[in-house]
DNA sequence: ACCTGAACACCGTTCAAGT
DNA sequence: ACCTGAACACCGTTCAAGT
């Protein structure tokens, strides 16, 4: 029994174009259930291990679909790492709320940073992989723009702070700096921090006695002396500025790094 | 005319099994010309657009042959990643050697990493690659001993520059700190700047205004200071030691860049 | 109109056949 | 013994056929 004997073309026409109201809200629900799905592969495997045709056995739509909503794999790539760079935005946005001086609220960024990194990293590895290969090529530019977007929504927080303690005279660099070269600085530590350490540690003899969470805060500390940030790491109780980040305003996160084994080391 | 017709057995056998003293001079050369030729590929197109297949047409043997000298194409990066290392350790030998204080050779390693940097960027992108995907599973035994052995001669002259400087009372960072944590935030903030300062940064409009070099040595000297790490930026004529660095140490580098229309903007 | 999966072009790796 | 390239298994992407 064949499907074009029961309607004629018109009849098929009307039923085939009429507008759903489904259609825009499925349309992101498949989305995010692919994104969903891609980011569980990658947890469990890894970025290189990931294939549409693995991808698509996990998924309750085929694999042309899959290219309706994204236009390659990279596409999809970078569709995740957008989707971890939002939750990360969302973390720099609390820490710059953090109720304290600039220099704690610069901190709560590292710590933020650091807890992102710990909490998901497959996405953090992302970015870096996003930018090793040529993904941003290949992605489409709806996605690229986003990545932009995303882009200045980190470093938003982090000129702000800068802005502030320069008003407050609370910063001086033994050099002339602009706020865009003192936030660099900062996410270039930061960055080359957990880049290095996050990687199998197992395989790196130089590197075994080193543990992400005190080098992270150690690094920071060191480069904002730099700055001549104020107050100057033995001017200061940061421990109590750690406590707060840990049991106030990242406790939600903290929980859910404990809940899955792992326990600060600071 | 067939081959077999010719030979018997035993006489085959003596032609193929006699020992060739060009064997392992050859085994050698074959597998530099390969490197070469990766390496010229990879700078030409990238990392991701290197194909066995295209690497072959280039080449004077097999596809087959390929993989009497590399177990993988995996094998293969890691091997262009391990020679970029070896040069790499001779620039930082020769900053070791640098005629100043220990603080001097401090900044001189920096400045060696980023002129590699910049010399190399295919090959200091390939150890970003190797960390990102599962590069050292793939490749061979040997050549993950040899990786481990480079990481070493890297880290080498870093830590014995801070066991001077300590014995010479010209470092007191705020808090207790390890040569090898030392050594780490150095690694960090010099490989966080390179990475992501090395991108193609026309495409971010964040960075527009950042040049690797005067980043490089001003983020150093912030880490620098610090660490308390004498002499203070502001106590001394660092503009001598750059331009020693330049002009001597680093002379044939310098050319090097020149010749391909870079300019240092320090 | 939208979904499907066979088909396609291309990839890394192997191995029987040639010399 | 060593080299070769056809053959293989697998990949991302497309598109004719189905509904």
């Amino acid at each position: 029994m064949f499907f074009w004997a029961i309607f004629d073309e018109s009849s098929l026409k009307e039923l085939f174009m009429t507008p759903r109201i489904l259609d825009i809200k499925t349309q992101v629900e498949r989305e995010n259930t692919l994104l969903d799905c891609a980011h569980a592969f990658i947890q469990r495997e890894s970025i290189a291990a990931l294939t549409i045709d693995k991808l698509v056995k996990e998924l309750p739509f085929s694999k042309g679909t899959i290219y309706n909503h994204f236009n390659s794999k990279e596409d999809i790539l970078l569709g995740l790492c957008n989707r971890g760079m939002s939750i990360l935005a969302e973390l720099f946005n609390r820490a710059r709320q953090f109720d304290g001086l600039p220099r704690e609220q610069g901190l709560a960024i590292h710590f933020a940073y650091m807890l992102y990194a710990k909490l998901h990293p497959t996405l953090f590895m992302l970015v870096l992989t996003a930018k090793t290969s040529n993904i941003t090529d290949k992605a489409s530019a709806s996605k690229q723009e986003e990545h932009l977007l995303l882009e200045g929504k980190l470093i938003g927080p982090i000129v702000s702070i800068f802005q502030e303690s320069l008003d407050r005279n609370e910063i001086s660099p033994p050099m002339p700096m602009t706020l865009e070269q003192l936030a660099f600085a900062c996410w270039s530590l930061s960055f080359g921090t957990n880049a290095l350490l996050l990687q199998n540690i197992e395989h790196c003899g130089t590197r075994s006695n080193l543990v992400v969470e005190r080098e992270l805060i150690n690094n920071v500390n060191l480069l904002f002396d730099g700055f001549q940030f104020q107050p100057l790491t033995n001017d200061f109780d940061w421990t109590n500025t750690i406590s707060r980040l840990k049991s106030i305003t990242f406790c939600k996160e903290i929980d859910n790094l404990k809940s899955r084994g792992h326990i600060l080391a600071i």
